[in-house]
DNA sequence: CTATTTGCAAACACTTTGCACAGCA
DNA sequence: TGCTGTGCAAAGTGTTTGCAAATAG
C-alpha cells in the first residue's frame, strides 16, 4: 500500500487522543511528558513525527505563539499578512479594531491588545501560480 | 550609570537604522546578512542581542510567524487569548468573522483564512496580580 | 579606571533524521 | 519477505551566554 490511509493501531493515536482531551495547546514536549506520566512508552521523536503528520493532514491545528523570530520596526497596532507560498509578510493598510478587544474581555479576559494575521497568496503569488496552471 | 538609557553609537543603532529602513519583517539572521552584505562589520550574537533589547523597549515589534509549537485539537476555525503573565493559551468562545478577510482581499490578497490571538492578563492571573498590589 | 559593548566559540533548546530492528501483512 | 512504525543517538537549526579584548566616558 502506497498511501498510508490510516494507522489503526500505533502511537500517533496515543498522541492524537491525548491531544483531543485537552485545551491547553500544549507543546509536542508537554505531550511527550503527561504520556510518559500515564505510562505510555513513547520517545519524544516518535511524538514529533506523530503530530507533524497529524498536522499535515489537518487533523490537529498548530498555533504560532511563542517564537516571535520576525522584526517590525513598525510599533503602532497594525495587522500583517503572509504568504503561505512565499513565506513573506505584509504591512497591511487596514485600521486597527479596538472593539474586538471587547468581546473577549466580556469573556473574563483582560485584554492589552491583539494580533491579527491573515493567511493566503500575496498578489506576485497568485500571478504565479495563475501561470502554472 | 546604572541604566542604559541610549546607545549614541554602535552596532546595535546600525541594526535598528536597517530594520528602519524596511517592510519585508526579517529575521534576525537576514538582517545579519544584509548588515554584512553592507560592508558592517558585526556579528549574529550582536544582531540577536540588539534585536532583544530594542524589543524589549518597544522600539521595534516582533512577530510570530513562523514556527508553530503549539498544538489544538479544534481545526475549525476560532479564536485564541494568549496569557501574558503564565503563558496559557485558552480558546475563545467568540464567532468566526469571514467578513475580515474581504477587507485584506481588497488590497489584493487572496485570504484563506485569518488567526487573531488576542494577549493579556487571564481571569486567573488578574487575580494573582491584584493580591500582590 | 570603570562600565559597557563586542566577537568568538561554546553552550543551549528545540526539532529532525539515519539507522537498525521489531511487528505486521 | 517487504513495508510501516519505533527508539535511540546523532545531527541540524536557531538563539543565548561566558569570557576576554576593545572601546567609551
Amino acid at each position: 500500500m502506497k498511501i498510508m490511509l490510516r494507522q489503526e493501531r500505533g502511537k500517533r493515536d496515543r498522541v492524537l487522543q491525548e491531544l483531543l482531551g485537552r485545551t491547553d495547546h500544549p507543546t509536542a514536549e508537554e505531550l511527550y511528558l503527561t504520556l510518559r506520566e500515564k505510562g505510555e512508552e513513547i520517545s519524544l521523536a516518535t511524538v514529533y513525527r506523530a503530530l507533524r503528520s497529524l498536522a499535515e493532514e489537518g487533523l490537529v491545528a498548530t498555533l504560532p505563539i511563542a517564537p516571535a523570530d520576525r522584526f517590525d520596526p513598525t510599533t503602532r497596532p497594525h495587522y500583517h499578512f503572509h504568504c503561505l507560498r512565499c513565506d513573506r509578510v505584509f504591512d497591511l493598510d487596514l485600521p486597527y479594531k479596538p472593539e474586538l478587544d471587547r468581546a473577549s474581555e466580556k469573556l473574563g479576559f483582560s485584554v492589552y491588545h491583539h494580533t491579527l494575521v491573515f493567511h493566503g497568496l500575496c498578489p506576485a503569488c497568485q500571478e504565479k501560480t495563475r501561470r502554472v496552471e
